[in-house]
Formats: structure tokens, sequence, C-alpha cells
DNA sequence: CTGAAAGCGCTAACAA
DNA sequence: TTGTTAGCGCTTTCAG
């Protein structure tokens, strides 16, 4: 089997605990130094992060619960993370919960069993009992792109009030006044922030809103058609149409294809997330991106200072801005 | 802090190993059962996993090591797989190592000093020697997509080669005969299937083989815009295509968008994988899309079995075939 | 069926 | 600086 610290000890001729501090930045006598190389060599060392967790009561295991991995969005935040986290030793453990409150409370459960040093979530359910559970026991928490009231915990956001505002001004300006708002489900976070940008941006210019033009959708591609195809039958006056998230402006894409509405002519479309789907449509879509690479960055940044031991500094909230990028679909 | 076993006993007035037992689904009796069950949800004990893995030997942490996490081939294959072994009570690590060699061997170091029961890995680099060092240890090793001469692991592939023969065969019955391949990097296994598949297609017809219809893109939607770009300048003569991988089918669309090519009308198409991304464009797009939601189904069973202790059994290989879905682009 | 005791590989306090 | 020692929380003999 492995080698292990005891092996070391007994091939150097050194006491255990010389070894043990050779490996955690202590003191240790350069010819000693030596020794210990050359032992690690020979012996085909390597050490067992196990036991040491099972001392020192640290996993070096971060706990990652996502709404679906296969969300563009998430796996672009959840790679940055990785790989920054990677970096300072830290594993990471994603669960993808499939947007299921039980199975995210499921994952909380399974990561808090494994004793994840720390944990990273973007929340599918709204109360934070499951996370509370981890700031007692002085386990970092940061929440990604949905806040929870009453959870104390760091958080990076996304200004989607700004991002929606921004795109319907953006159609105003092209003298639509009959704009679809294609949202996500009416409880969660993200899409109140954004159908709050959407009243606004209207207000701002002297519209009204009408709410037969808001179609809520589940942030699916399937959900997208359906509330594409609602808002077609419903409203066949609307000149122009924004899509609130990536898969959504896909399944919204399906609808108007597969009845032949022709963009921007018939409609003018305005997308979310996914650059490269913006061009590779044709007509080319404008489309509201948000800082994927960003929010992953800030992510391992904020956890990874807590975990480093600022526990007690005060709860810091990023909020990142999207881009906004033309295409020919206005 | 938390509970652990010496507590329930205590509480209990029970013994260790009794305690250790219950958790282990040996014989207890049914009165004590009772008496533990209380004392657990008194003191809120759950149990380590870490200090049972120092003992057992045994994480319960899969590690897996993929080439992009937001290649939407990998992310599907790995929600699956992260699902069912879930469900198992396994926890799987995964790095992506960026398609990047060097990176890949240091996610293979990282694992191995998590000391992971097992590995899920689609290969970047083409030898095996960090693979080895698993299968050394006992530790399971499962390859996925891409086969690795000399090393002896279950594997689970598609069969691409039939893939590509299917799709340019379909493209010959509608009496094309210049057709254009954009394949992966030559060194690829896949890609070289692919490339087979080709050629197999293109002779049983007994039409010629010519390289100038063969472009090598390196299956990122770049490479992919890259590729169709210098079949498109050097082969204006060519009358469809068929593209090998979804990002460099994304790619391939970008760059026919911006040149106002049409779609079937100047330029037949083939993709590949992402049926949503085939039913949103416009036209249609006839592609070929792999089996990923299958691939994480046999994987997670292949490795589940070995953990179980099928240490023996021989290798296993599964190839899953893909499916052909028309559109309207050819 | 249950209890006592040893030990997995490591860290950390203490003594030398 | 280095060695000795006592656990971290659990599983697993071995007796009882």
């Amino acid at each position: 089997m492995a080698a292990t610290m005891k092996d070391l000890a007994r091939e150097t001729g050194l006491g255990l605990a010389t070894i043990s501090s050779y490996f955690n930045g202590g003191n240790v006598r350069e010819k000693n130094k030596e020794k210990i190389e050359t032992a690690i060599k020979k012996l085909n060392f390597e050490i067992n992060e196990v036991a040491r967790g099972l001392k020192t009561n640290h996993t070096k295991l971060i706990g990652v619960v996502i709404p679906e991995l296969d969300m563009i969005f998430c796996a672009q935040i959840i790679t940055e993370v990785e790989d920054i986290l990677r970096n300072y030793g830290y594993a990471t453990i994603v669960c993808d919960c499939r947007s299921d409150e039980k199975r995210e409370e499921e994952a909380l459960d399974f990561h808090f069993h494994r004793r994840v040093d720390g944990l990273i979530i973007m929340p599918t359910s709204t109360n934070g009992k499951g996370l509370k559970r981890f700031l007692e026991h002085n386990k970092p928490v940061v929440v990604i792109d949905r806040k929870i009231d009453g959870v104390d915990c760091d958080c990076v956001l996304v200004d989607n009030e700004k991002a929606v505002k921004d795109g319907i001004a953006r159609l105003i300006e092209e003298k639509h006044e009959k704009i679809g708002l294609i949202a996500g489900p009416s409880d969660i976070y993200t899409s109140k922030e954004r159908i709050k940008g959407y009243h606004k941006a209207l207000k701002e210019r002297g519209l009204q809103v009408d709410k037969s033009l808001i179609s809520c959708g589940d942030f699916t591609i399937s959900g997208g058609a359906k509330a594409m195809a609602r808002l077609l039958d419903t409203r066949p006056d609307m000149t122009a149409v924004f899509v609130s998230n990536y898969e959504m402006t896909l399944g919204a894409m399906i609808e108007l294809n597969e009845r032949g509405v022709k963009i921007p002519q018939e409609l003018s479309f305005i997308g979310y997330d996914n650059k490269e789907f913006a061009y590779a449509s044709n007509p080319q879509l404008s489309i509201v991106a948000q800082p994927t690479k960003e929010m992953g960055k800030a992510v391992a940044q904020l956890i990874l200072k807590r975990l480093q031991g600022d526990g007690n500094g005060k709860r810091k909230i990023w909020k990142l801005e999207t881009e906004f990028i033309e295409g020919k679909s206005i």
C-alpha cells in the first residue's frame, strides 16, 4: 500500500512530528529536509488528505449546488470557480438539483455529511433554512445569482433590472410600443428583478404596462417556446419581444421558426446570454449577455477569503453588469 | 460541535461497536435500534464520512476529468453520471482541464491525492500513463468517448464511424458529390473514427475522396468557423458540408451567416449534437445527435459495478449509436 | 448480540 | 529544532 509518514520517519530516522512539520511549512533543518525529500521519492509517498482532514476538521472540499449543470450560464460560472479553487487546493463537488427543491435539500444534506468546508449555491428554494445550517457551523456560503432574504452571506448578483431596462429602452428607441416580455417563474428572484426592469423602462418613457404582454416561462427551452406561442396567439399586435434567459431564447426561436415568423420584419427580438448562439442565428440576434466569467471569479474570491479566515468580515454583495450586444434582430 | 458515535454510545448506554454496526447494517436488537434512533435525533448526529473514509480506505469520491465543462456534450453526460452516483452515496469531483494535457495530468494527481475511489475520464492526452496509476491501485477507471490504447479499462464510446457514414450517405442520396467534412484534430480518437466514416461512405458509393474537402478544426466554435471559411475559400464548388461536433457546428453556422450563404439552396448542411440548437436554427438543421443521457447511464453503471467489487470482470466496451435527425438543411 | 480495545494516517501540544 | 504522545471519529477484530 501507499507509504505513510511513519514510513518516512523510519526511513529517515527522524520523528513523526518533524515529517509533519516539513509538510506544514514548519522549521526543519536543511539537511533533514533533503533526507525527507529523498525518502519521499524513494517510497513514493503521497500525503493522505483524508487523514489530514480528520485531524484538522478541514476537508478542502467545497460543495456546489446548482439548478442545472447543462444550463450554459451555470456551466460557465462553475468551470471558472472550479478552476480557481483547484489552484488553492480545494476540490468542488457539484450537485445538480434539476431545479427541484427537494433534490436541492438532499444535495445540501449530502454536502453537510461530507463535511465540506464551504458552500456555493445558486438556489432553487427561496427559504434559506438549509443554508443557515452551514453558517451556524461556521462554514462560509456564497449565493450566486439569486438573493435570499434572511440569510446573511456573501452574494454575487447580476444587475438584472438594468439588463432588461436597457434592452427594452433600446426597443422603445426604435419606436416599438407593444413589447412582449418572456419572463421566468414569478417566484424567482432574478425573474422579479427582470420584470421590474421591464416596468421601469416602459414607465420612464411614459408607456403603459400591459400585463397580457408578459408571459412567464420556466427557464427551459420548452417553456420558452410555449411562452412565445402564448404571446403570438394572444397578442398578434406585438411588434417586439424580449426573452429573459438563454434556454427560453432558444425555445422562443424554435417557436418563431416553426411558425415562420420573420425577424426583424415581423417581430423584433432581443435574447439573453450565449453570444455564440446569437452570432450563429439568422439573422444575428441582439442579446443581453451576463458576465459569467467575472461572476465565477467573484464567487471564488469571496469564498477563498472566508476560508482563509475572514469569518467575521461584513457580508459582501457584488452586483455585476450585463453587456448589450447588438445584432440584426431589431 | 457535532455529535459523534461516542456520544450516541454514552446517551444510549450501548457500546461503540453496537452503534457502528447499526449504521453498517449489522444485527442490532430491535429495542436498541429504537434507542439509537431517538438518540440520533436528540443529539442531531450525522455520520462523519471523513473518519469513516480513513478507516475503510474508501472516500466515496469519484474523480471526473473532462476537456471542457461548457461543451454541452460533456455537461450532459456528467449531469447524468453525477445524479446516478449520488444516489449510491458517491460524490463526484469534476475537473475541467480545458483540453490541456498538462492540466489533465495535474487533475489526475489531484484526484489521486484525494484518494478518490474511482476515476471517470474523457481523455485529452492519448498516453494512458496517468490512468495506469489508478488501475495499479485497484481503482476502477472508466473512459468516455475516446479509447486509449494500452490501458485496460471499461469504455463507453459512440459509433462515430457509423454516425458520419450515415450522414454522408444521406447527402449522397441527394446527389451531392462534393461533400466537405469539418473534422476535429487529427490526433483525437473520435476525429479519426469520424474521418474513417467519411471515407467509407464515399468509397462505398464509388466516389473519390478528395483531401482538400476535409478541413480540421479543433472542436471549438472559432475553430469551426475557420474551418468553414477555409472550405468555402478553397472549394467554392462544394455543395454540402458535414460538421462533426457541436461547437464547430455553431462556428460553421456563424461563418455561413456572416457570408450570407443560403442553406440549403447554396449549401446543404449536417451538424452535430444539440437537437435544440438544430430546431432553433433557420432553416432547421439536420444533425447527428449523440446519446448523452444513455452514455451517462452506461458510465455510472460500469463504475458502480467495479466499485461493488467486480474488480476482475473482463473489461467492457460499450459502443452506443447516434441518431440522425432530419431538418430542412439538405 | 454487545462491549472493550486497537488502530487507520495525520496534527499539535508538550517536553527535551 | 526534534521526538513523544495523545487523540480526530470511525470500523473491526476478539471476547464475553
